[in-house]
RNA sequence: GCCGGGGUGGCGGAACGGCAGACGCGGGGGACUUAAAAUCCUCUGCCGCAAGGCGUGCGGGUUCGAAUCCCGCCCCCGGCACCA
């Protein structure tokens, strides 16, 4: 525990902080600015660790690039729509609202205990109309465009959560909802979707953007574009075509059997009267199969002929259309040629079914033989008529234009990402600004008719219909164009959507005629830094950026990018290695470490235990290191000066410190300015941890020159405020204490950040590590700044390094000006 | 399977191709104290009494010199996964 008394210094402080205004923004100061922006939380009610791990670091970032003189604008505010406060009023009665408001309440107190350096007056809160009003905006514009839209589909269907789920929301092998978990199903509705995939190859250019990998590795995984050949098959004896798509057209001449998805519409009308029972009786397993969760991994390729026959575009043979459910409705065109001896898929099925497996592209070394597994890669043509002998690239191509030529089929790209299904058929969200009238269709509502407000007094029944069907209020209304009787649409907006735009809103929360002041966005964004974490990396990040360039072709921002910077934190972990959570009991409280140790100790350790981008389990004991640390700064700058009679004041500067090499001014100042630069490089970076442990070397040779004359000495003075600054971006509160302790009257963090002079920080001399073979054999003082040939001939003249070559012939010698010889004998 | 990120002391972690293990936790020893806490000093990769040797997942390579670069593996974490 800090032996200063955190609890008075961070409460007076805060009072204070928050009484002055130290951190309102100006949003028209001519400093340079900075808008740092870090994901705005869901208020569940408790600020958990996770969420210190991500603002404090972030809050640091934002007081140093204060003292770096920019003018920083640092909002937040709350994602406050979404099920769980829904979910609260199912279960507990108490309504959504109050809920979400209680929980901020709370929140907002938890932030201002962490000293967090916020700008409250632009704070946004999603569920106010002020806010949502907005997204209904967008809505319209988006409808206008063309890019909202909506469609009787199969979809997503959260049986939990009681609604559909956006592509992005079904996760894993098993497709479960993102939530809670629960196996997703599929429902035939009629949904709302925002046309991302008009975007898919822009929201593809990842250029200028500083991401971390993994996250562009994941969208451009999710966008997933192919490139290939889409062409037309006939079928035989009849007018019917169909289309297939393909990445392989250089296999095309492999083709030995054509497989349409069972739920392709061509399936109906070409069946034979005589496999019409085996082929429904597929059809409805494969149908009822999507609606069942998959039990078993295992992917059997099964499937059934339909006995009708395709012809081969080149070939002119004939060929087995069958039907198979490892051919998707969802992706391309519902059909693909099967080439057995080039595709694994295909190799399996015709395996099953023995159909004939044609070798196309030869394997190395191939003599014409069987093959027993598919070979997938690209190789030489054979048995491909007048393209054979071609390599598998220039074939694609020659093929490509041959499709082309015959007007049979052409280029075609294909994308896995779907649109964004934003229905939901929940409550608290935003309603979708739409009337169904019965003369009139689908009627927007005017814009000056927003917001479409959610009624506060909805029955909130977990039956699968949006609550506010059973609203009558709500439900019924006059056609916006026509006047007559009409119904609004019930289902609410994704909450993806209200944090697709929201750094914009931050500029100017309570502006009511414009979802945003344009001017103002064109000067602060796009946003220079954005924090958060890494599982927002596909849905959030991408729908933001899909936002971001549909606000670009209406001409309300002139970027295509939202947030140039990204940075992912690491996700703490319970100290026995697993994720938080209340049933496994290994949650930490940061409310018992910040009433234990204080916000400064709980801020400098999540800075400090690991790189900041790095997750882990949390070390129980590695806080003490920090409250050390922090004990003894308080110590060395602000304890009572030792007494006259302590120390040998008699040698003034040249003093010489308990145990240590002489330490004079000289030797105070370099250290000081080396850490300056050190934690200013690190700070930069994000590298809070090695910044800290710079400030404790630091702060560890201060404790022991205050015991010397060196203690009352202006570079003494220097090195204690320099100490201050820097750390006071990390511990707000106790170098606030200390700051003025010191005899200042204004805030250390509107204080310029310290500047290191590069003069001071150069050696005399330097330790040279002399090697021979590549060993270090001996460690030498010489003065620094030698060139390589200098420091060669005045390491050979130590009679230590020739002793160390006495009696060898010295076959090469390398010199590294300022680090090291290596004497090669 | 594909993509991304990692493997360094008892633990968290440092290291522009140049002294591996900074800083911290934990541990040993000591000072102060009646005692404890706090503080301070000191040691702490492994083997060895020592000289010395061995050490950054494994095996090769490049280099005067590799935790760092290259090749081939193994393991861990995350994402995607019948996408034609």
């Amino acid at each position: 525990m800090p032996g200063y008394s955190f609890r008075a210094i961070e409460k007076k402080w805060q009072a204070h902080w928050e009484e002055t205004g130290l951190y309102k923004w100006d949003p028209d100061s001519p400093k340079p600015r900075f808008y740092l922006l870090t994901m705005f939380p869901y208020p569940s009610g408790d600020l958990h660790i996770g969420h210190w791990y991500v603002l404090s670091p972030t809050d640091a970032y934002a007081r140093f690039k204060r003292m770096q003189g920019y003018n920083v604008f640092f909002p937040i505010g709350f994602d406050a729509f979404g099920l769980p406060a829904e979910n609260a009023a199912i279960k507990r009665g108490v309504h959504p609202h109050a809920w979400t408001y209680r929980n901020i309440e709370n929140m907002r107190r938890q932030m201002r205990s962490m000293g967090a350096s916020f700008a409250w007056e632009h704070e946004v809160v999603t569920c106010d109309p002020e806010y949502y009003r907005w997204n209904q905006w967008f809505f319209l514009q988006f409808y206008k465009r063309g890019l909202a839209y909506k469609k009787f589909a199969p979809v997503d269907w959260c049986p939990t959560c009681n609604t559909t789920l956006a592509r992005e929301q079904v996760v894993g092998e098993n497709r479960v909802c993102e939530r809670c978990d629960t196996p997703v199903i599929k429902k035939e509705l009629d949904q709302w979707f925002f046309k991302i995939t008009a975007y898919a190859d822009e929201l593809l250019d990842f250029s200028g953007l500083e991401w971390p990998e993994r996250v562009l590795a994941m969208q451009r995984n999710w966008i997933g574009r192919s490139e290939g050949v889409q062409f037309r098959f006939q079928v035989d004896g009849r007018e019917d075509t169909f289309e297939v798509f393909t990445t392989r057209i250089d296999t095309i001449y492999g083709v030995s059997f054509v497989v349409l998805a069972p739920e392709h519409p061509l399936v109906e009308r070409i069946t034979a009267p005589e496999r019409r029972a085996e082929v429904e009786a597929y059809r409805h397993k494969a149908a009822r199969q999507s609606e069942v969760e998959r039990l078993s991994t295992e992917k059997v390729r099964d499937g059934v002929f339909t006995g009708a026959y395709a012809v081969h575009p080149l070939t002119g043979e004939r060929l087995p259309i069958w039907i198979a459910d490892y051919v998707l409705v969802t992706y391309g065109t519902g059909a693909i040629m099967g080439v057995p001896g080039h595709d694994e898929r295909d190799f399996d099925f015709a395996r099953r079914y023995r159909l004939p497996i044609r070798v196309v592209v030869a394997p190395p070394g191939w003599q014409g033989g069987e093959l027993d597994a598919a070979y997938v890669d690209e190789g030489t043509l054979v048995n491909s008529g007048p393209f054979s002998g071609l390599p598998s690239d220039v074939a694609r191509e020659r093929l490509a234009d041959e499709i082309e030529r015959r007007g049979i089929g052409r280029r075609a790209v294909q994308y896995r990402m779907r649109d964004w299904l934003i229905s939901r058929q929940r409550y608290w969200g935003t309603p979708i600004p739409i009337v169904y009238c019965d003369r009139c269709g689908t009627v927007p509502v005017p814009e000056d008719q927003l917001p479409v407000l959610l009624p506060e007094d909805a029955e909130f029944l977990p039956t699968g219909e949006s609550p506010l069907k059973h609203h009558e209020g709500f439900l019924h209304t006059t056609c916006p164009q026509c006047g007559g009787p009409a119904q609004r649409e019930t289902d609410t907006m994704d909450t993806f959507v209200d944090s697709s735009w929201y750094w914009y809103r931050y500029l100017d929360p309570h502006k009511d005629d414009a979802p945003f002041d344009v001017e103002r966005a064109r000067r602060w964004t796009p946003v220079d830094q954005y924090t958060g974490g890494v599982e927002h990396a596909v849905m959030h990040l991408l729908y933001s950026r899909f936002f971001t360039r549909v606000l670009r072709d209406m001409g309300l921002v002139d970027h295509a990018e939202p947030f140039p910077r990204l940075f992912n934190q690491g996700i703490v972990l319970g100290p026995d290695g697993h994720r938080m959570s209340k049933s496994r009991g290994n949650v930490i409280d940061p409310d018992d470490l910040v009433e234990h140790y204080g916000a400064d100790v709980v801020r400098g350790y999540l800075m400090f235990m690991r790189p900041w981008d790095q997750g882990g389990p949390w070390q129980p004991g590695g806080i003490d290191g920090v409250a050390n640390f922090l004990n003894r700064v308080w110590r060395v700058a602000v304890d009572e000066e030792p007494a006259e009679g302590d120390v040998p004041v008699a040698a003034a500067a040249e003093a010489e410190v308990l145990g240590a090499a002489p330490f004079g001014e000289r030797e105070l100042r370099k250290l000081t300015h080396r850490t300056i630069k050190k934690v200013t490089e690190d700070l930069a970076e994000f590298h809070f941890n090695t910044a800290i442990a710079a400030m404790m070397e630091f702060s560890r040779e201060l404790a022991r020159a205050r015991r010397t004359a060196l203690g009352r000495t202006p570079a003494w003075r220097e090195a204690v405020e320099a100490l201050t600054l820097l750390l006071a971006p990390i511990c707000p509160h106790i170098t606030e204490e200390i700051w003025h302790r010191l005899g200042h009257e204004d805030s250390v963090h509107v204080q310029p950040w310290p500047k290191y002079d590069p003069a001071l920080i150069v050696d005399d001399t330097v330790e040279i590590v002399v090697q021979l073979n590549g060993r270090v054999r001996e460690r030498l003082e010489v003065p620094a700044g030698l060139d390589r040939e200098a420091l060669l001939r005045t390491v050979q003249a130590d009679p230590r390094v020739q002793a160390l070559l006495s009696g060898k012939t010295v076959r090469k010698a390398v010199a590294v000006p300022g680090r090291l010889v290596n004497f090669v004998v």
